[in-house]
DNA sequence: TGTACATCAGTGAACGCGCGTTCACTGATGTAC
DNA sequence: TGTACATCAGTGAACGCGCGTTCACTGATGTAC
């Protein structure tokens, strides 16, 4: 079909998009190249013209969506002042339609065991929560990098156990008890 | 080979060893009927007088673990004085050999987003939660619930973090913040 | 106690099926004249 | 500007392979006489 070098890039995009989306939904091995290509609005037989492998896909789709997490933090951070950009972050993460939507949630509640068993993959999963570690400093009041680590890690926890309750008001709980760590301290 | 109902429950014990070490190390999907069978020395074909399908295995052999863990939380909680109870479940939850070793790791870290994937196991796996939830309660000094649930979330996610460090230091800085979270706050 | 039989835990071959991957092909688009 | 050709993004059939599951069979052990 001959196509513009822009266009193909659009394409490769759709299906990194498609696959994260997919991933984070379903876990990794109960999504094929197959339903990724489907939902890309292609035919499976193409996608190694654009990736080497499915294990490919699977690096670069979750590091690209932990990246794009780490972008909008920092961005966060250093727009606003401290106290405002706080808020944003932790609402955002420790809120319930979060936890429900799984497909558009970070990489590190959807994916988290399933990379950590790839070890070639936690370098750039690694970059990733440093930055994120340090857009949460900025934010903090004492900009205690300890205090940012503490928020992080509760921050996750209580995404990764809110899914798991089984009743609203356990998640709420969870979720409300990982803002008073995080945020207040 | 008739052999004594005691000897059965044994067999079957034995291949729910097995599959919860090797869903806890490999993944839920990387793991086949077959490669449980065998860790459990037995061949494939026998797992169906045990487990109806791989599914229900699954389920069993993820909510046995976590029920365990409870289990040791509580007996520990209510053996102990408060305060060395919270070091034993601290100390040993955020150690980096917890971290190293997840084939015996917490199922909350090793499958927590596997699990939150299956609507039908939510239920077995929050009423573990909440008793893990009572025996820090019991162990915190001002033994507040809220306190309590900050703990679990903290340490949870520490350990999927810390699963995910490209480094040592990192690791060991992201297991210092949730002990300071959780224990002194 | 010894023997014959029934039971059933465990075996291993076989089955579909879906997945990751390959490949010959198509046909729309860019390029050369 | 129009025509012929080359390119290559995308198609879809086909491939092995491994997995979950089934099933006819085996042979050690418990039971009945």
């Amino acid at each position: 079909m001959r196509v513009s070098p822009e266009r193909k890039a659009e394409t490769r995009e759709r299906i990194l998009t498609a696959a994260t989306e997919l991933f984070r939904a379903h876990g990794i091995d109960a999504v094929g190249v197959d339903a990724v290509m489907h939902k890309a609005g292609l035919t499976h037989g193409g996608f190694y013209a654009y990736f080497p492998s499915k294990e490919a896909l699977v690096a670069e789709a979750s590091a690209a969506s932990l990246t794009r997490s780490a972008d909008r933090w920092q961005r966060i951070s250093q727009e606003t002042d401290p106290e405002a950009a706080l808020s944003r972050i932790m609402d955002s993460y420790l809120d319930p339609a979060h936890v429900a939507m799984a497909e558009s949630g970070c990489v590190l509640t959807t994916l988290g065991p399933d990379v950590a068993r790839r070890p070639g993959m936690r370098p750039a999963i690694s970059v990733s929560i440093r930055r994120m570690v340090d857009a949460l400093t900025r934010c903090l009041p004492g900009r205690s990098r300890e205090q940012a680590l503490c928020a992080l890690t509760s921050m996750v926890g209580a995404v990764v156990l809110a899914r798991l309750a089984d009743e609203p008001v356990l998640a709420a709980e969870i979720l409300a008890a990982a803002r008073r760590t995080a945020g207040l301290r």
